[in-house]
DNA sequence: CTAAGGACCTGTCGGC
DNA sequence: TGCCGACAGGTCCTTA
């Protein structure tokens, strides 16, 4: 489910419930998700305060004095929050509990999602090789450009990969190329440098926008508060298979590249 | 090194 | 109505 727009919203949902309580229990009833919750987790949580609730591409960061939580909500899951006890539905596997009886619930029926616990959060080994936040500084147009150069791989899956750049996921890479007007499969080290600056801002806009309206809601996803996210509307490409361009109505066509559903506008991008 | 494909899971939907 | 395959927002790991 979750890309960066939906993993922020969930974020910001959850910042004001969190951050200053004590962690009592980490409460584990399903630990194989996409690596196993680690029995020692809920010892290495328990009595610490979540001093900030931070994001790193699409993982949480529950930081506390000494150490911190990561979560991924991978393809399907979700976080609420739970001002009390409420009995656990199907696929409820982990709560994280808060003093005063709150409680944080991971629902992921398709356990892609993951929990770890890292001393330092940045030099975890899911975390230490990735590349720029898209949305802060060190994404550049130069920088883009730089990583393209001499590549093959098709522009899309280029933006895909964490190590060029983190939380671009299969709606807004599509969503990005619309927008910068260029063709998902064409390789990356054959776009232009002058083309770069677009795509960068491209990007960046997709992804503030999609956070403005609280993330895409396809299937079910929710935020923290249980609340839907708007952007769906906002799709210019992304599941609309055969139906007009916004901008020239030409069909929009769904192809399939590197296994992931892709769409794009053929008369807008070259 | 790059690039491609498989792997991990469950739920939903369309077609027969 | 029931069954079966295709497909779904992520990303790591193996293979070539």
């Amino acid at each position: 489910m979750p890309e960066l727009p939906e993993v922020e919203t969930t974020r910001r949902g959850l910042e004001p419930h969190v951050v200053g309580r004590r962690i009592t229990a980490v409460e584990v009833r399903e630990p194989r998700l996409r690596w196993p919750v680690p029995a020692d987790l809920s010892a290495a949580l328990a009595g610490r305060r979540i001093d900030s609730l931070g994001r790193r591409a699409k993982y949480l960061l529950f930081a506390t004095g000494d150490g911190t939580l990561l979560l991924h909500l991978g393809m399907s899951g979700s976080l609420r929050y739970l001002p009390g006890f409420e009995p656990p539905q199907a696929h409820d596997h982990v709560d994280i509990c808060l003093e005063g009886g709150a409680r944080l619930r991971l629902n992921d029926p398709r356990r892609f999602g993951s929990l770890h616990f890292a001393r330092v959060a940045a030099e975890h080994p899911l975390l230490c090789d990735l590349g720029p936040e898209p949305l802060e500084p060190g994404f550049t147009a130069d920088y883009l450009w730089r990583t393209a150069r001499g590549r093959r791989v098709a522009i899309k899956q280029h933006l895909m990969n964490g190590r060029v750049v983190v939380g671009v996921g299969n709606i807004y890479a599509s969503e990005a190329l619309f927008r910068a007007g260029i063709r998902p499969t064409r390789p990356a080290g054959r776009i232009a440098r002058a083309r770069f600056p677009r795509l960068v801002d491209a990007v960046r806009e997709v992804l503030a926008e999609a956070i403005g309206h609280g993330g895409t809601t396809l299937r079910n996803f929710v935020g923290g508060d249980g609340r839907p996210g708007y952007f769906r509307q906002e799709l210019s490409v992304y599941e609309r298979d055969g139906e007009p361009c916004k901008r020239c109505g030409t069909a929009i066509r769904r192809t399939v590249l590197g296994q992931r559903a892709t769409y794009h506008c053929p008369r807008c991008q070259r």
